[in-house]
DNA sequence: TGCGCTACGTA
DNA sequence: CGTACGTAGCGCAG
């Protein structure tokens, strides 16, 4: 970094802003138009701080067309005020810098708190606002697709309505104290078209400045609604764990989003010989496809009679029927007993192992996903599903053990991979606040001193625990869990709760916040234009058994903080790698892989440690419960121990 | 073409 | 033991 920075040509507007007492991590919305520009808005300062309610938020329009000046921009101001931007949505906002390789430090993901909130899907800009402001939800926006519905939705693109000629003009400093005439409608619902319409690109900024301003309100009112959670851990001026949610998720919006920019390194190399060896060279016509299924089939047909098609279950069972074999089903738990019974069993196993990778992970997937730069990419959600785990796409979730080997550190580099320890019975120990299990977790393997509480060897405690977190249904744990309720009788209560919580449909609230939907959705009203209203009926709400809810809402309320805690410690890590020159390549569930210069390979793993235990002193505040976390430093994903 | 079912990969 | 998710092929309904 040079310390004497350029000044811009455009920074006009910015002067202010750059030179003025912001304070480091104070809210700074933003809405970018590509090639426009783009609008911030703050709370002024007041002198003496906090002495006064703030007053009217100070808007900034800085017109920037091209992408680079935009960028720079930001980065500057990134480097001068620190601020924590505030936007409705990453994927369009953040797009300009993340193109860039610009980072920003914190932020406040409207749409991602909102999720956080609410629970449910939806979470445009016109929903988000309506549910800060207290307002019925409107009514969905229409399901077009692509860059209209982006645009419509999202308030990030602007594709311009006039001729286009006239510059973006009007920049400059003002304050704007009411949204009159601006993106709220008489009802006091926001127009997402609104940016939309605007006929010049100077109209476009200003009317950004006002989603800017009504960004800064949003955040303002989620920051309350979210204050006012019930806190175990709260103290006189600590910060909410729910405001500290927010803020992780957040910032998970934004890793997720450099996940998606850069990927998993994957030598393409080894990955297509390790392919050649299990299904062959990558077919070049239907017809070499059609020899490969006819090759693979082969070893399994050998031992059965007449045409059996293998990828039909009802075909299959019919055919190892006849050759002595009488099974309900035919996965693969039900035939591994019978490997035994006949020669057909073990080569059926063997080729639906090989059949997994032909199909899903075989050269057409290396081509469809892993780029010209040995990068493996694919979508990403930072909150997803029931209890708002990471999720991600072209199979960097469920990457088949065997192909590891092919995930291989870039030259000069090495991967730290962390791998956090019984996450779940920890994360049960605080959010139920169990003093006896707190006790436990002082253990490296928590399930000895459970063994010990419950009189029990260790292989059976384990499963008294597990049976506990998730419903086991089939008894063979009974008097064991009989032992559990007795030894850690509030850690059972807090589950049993949760259990009834989802037979009974009420909603439910993580220990940092999140909203698990469990009661049947309400159907909004419909009108006689509107069209048929998304379904957010949560999937546990449905026509599913009340035992299954039960399960399934002791389960959310378990794994639902684990990934809260997870993405906590994997944003605390983000912050700090710039430093190393380290990026995380890999986020699953409770396993983090970095990928580091060889040289900084121990500093990343201290980092790992580190963060992980600044993390747990905010998150796990007065539980006395530890985490652990076992780091390795590895050239290739296989080398990990598991 | 869309959806449920079966199956299996990961945590 | 259970939960979560993503992907693919098949069979069926439209």
């Amino acid at each position: 970094m040079t310390s004497a920075s350029p000044s811009h040509p455009a920074a006009g507007p910015l002067a202010d802003l750059w030179s003025g007492q912001f304070a480091p991590r104070q809210p700074l919305a933003l809405v970018v138009l590509p090639q426009v520009g783009f609008a911030l808005a703050y709370h002024p300062p007041t002198s003496p701080p906090q002495a006064s309610p703030p007053g009217a938020p100070v808007t900034l329009a800085v017109p920037a067309p091209e992408p680079g000046e935009a960028a720079g921009l930001l980065a500057e101001t990134e480097r001068r005020c620190a601020p924590r931007w505030v936007w409705w949505s990453a994927p369009t906002t953040a797009a300009v810098p993340l193109a860039a390789r610009v980072r920003l430090g914190a932020c406040w993901d409207l749409a991602a708190v909102h999720r956080l909130l609410h629970g449910g899907r939806r979470d445009d800009p016109a929903a988000v606002w309506a549910a800060a402001a207290g307002l019925p939800a409107p009514p969905p926006p229409p399901r077009s697709t692509g860059i209209a519905r982006v645009a419509q939705g999202q308030l990030g693109l602007w594709e311009g309505t006039g001729a286009g000629g006239e510059a973006a003009g009007g920049g400059g400093a003002g304050t704007s104290g009411t949204f009159g005439n601006g993106p709220l409608t008489a009802d006091g619902q926001l127009d997402a078209g609104w940016l939309h319409r605007a006929a010049t690109p100077g109209e476009a900024l200003r009317r950004a400045t006002s989603l800017a301003t009504l960004a800064l309100h949003t955040q303002d009112r989620q920051q309350a609604a979210l204050g006012s959670l019930p806190d175990r851990r709260a103290r006189p001026g600590r910060i909410t764990l729910a405001v500290l949610t927010a803020r992780a998720e957040s910032a998970a919006e934004l890793l997720v989003r450099e996940l998606e920019r850069d990927g998993l390194p994957v030598d393409r190399a080894v990955a297509e010989t390790l392919l050649g060896e299990l299904i062959g060279p990558p077919p070049r016509t239907g017809a070499d496809e059609l020899a490969a299924r006819r090759r693979r089939d082969a070893p399994v047909l050998a031992h059965l009679r007449g045409p059996v098609d293998l990828r039909n279950p009802a075909a299959v069972r019919a055919a190892l029927r006849t050759v002595g074999i009488d099974v309900p089903d035919t996965r693969s738990g039900r035939l591994e007993p019978l490997r035994d019974a006949h020669p057909a069993v073990a080569a059926l196993l063997t080729w639906r192992r090989t059949e997994r990778i032909a199909t899903t992970y075989g050269h057409r997937w290396l081509d469809t996903h892993v780029g010209p730069d040995g990068r493996l990419r694919g979508a990403w959600h930072a909150s997803d599903g029931a209890a708002g785990r990471m999720t991600a796409q072209a199979g960097l979730h469920n990457l088949p053990a065997d192909l590891r080997v092919a995930v291989v550190a870039e030259p000069g580099r090495v991967f730290v991979r962390a791998d956090l320890g019984q996450i779940e019975p920890r994360v049960l120990a605080v959010v139920s606040a169990d003093p006896a299990l707190a006790e436990a977790t002082r253990a490296d393997d928590m399930y000895a001193p459970v063994a010990v509480q419950l009189g029990r060897d260790r292989p059976q405690a384990k499963i008294a625990v597990l049976a506990a977190m998730y419903g086991q249904t089939t008894g063979s744990a009974g008097e064991a869990l009989r032992r559990m309720r007795r030894a850690y009788p509030t850690a059972l209560a807090y589950l049993d709760d949760a259990d009834a919580a989802g037979r009974a449909g009420r909603d439910l609230r993580t220990y940092g916040g999140r909203r698990i939907r469990l009661a049947p959705a309400p159907r909004p009203p419909r009108g006689l234009t509107d069209p048929a209203p998304p379904d957010e009926a949560s999937p546990a709400a449905g026509g599913i058994p009340e035992t299954a809810r039960g399960r399934f809402a002791r389960n959310a309320v378990i794994q639902g903080p684990a990934a809260e805690l997870f993405k906590a410690w994997a944003v605390t890590v983000r912050a700090e790698l710039p430093a190393l020159d380290g990026e995380i390549v890999l986020c699953l569930h409770d396993e983090l892989l970095l990928q580091v210069p060889a040289a900084h390979a121990d500093a990343a793993a201290d980092l790992l440690h580190r963060s992980l235990a600044a993390t747990a002193t905010y998150w796990a505040a007065g539980s006395g419960v530890r985490f652990v976390v076992e780091v390795s430093i590895l050239r290739r994903w296989s080398d990990a121990v598991h």
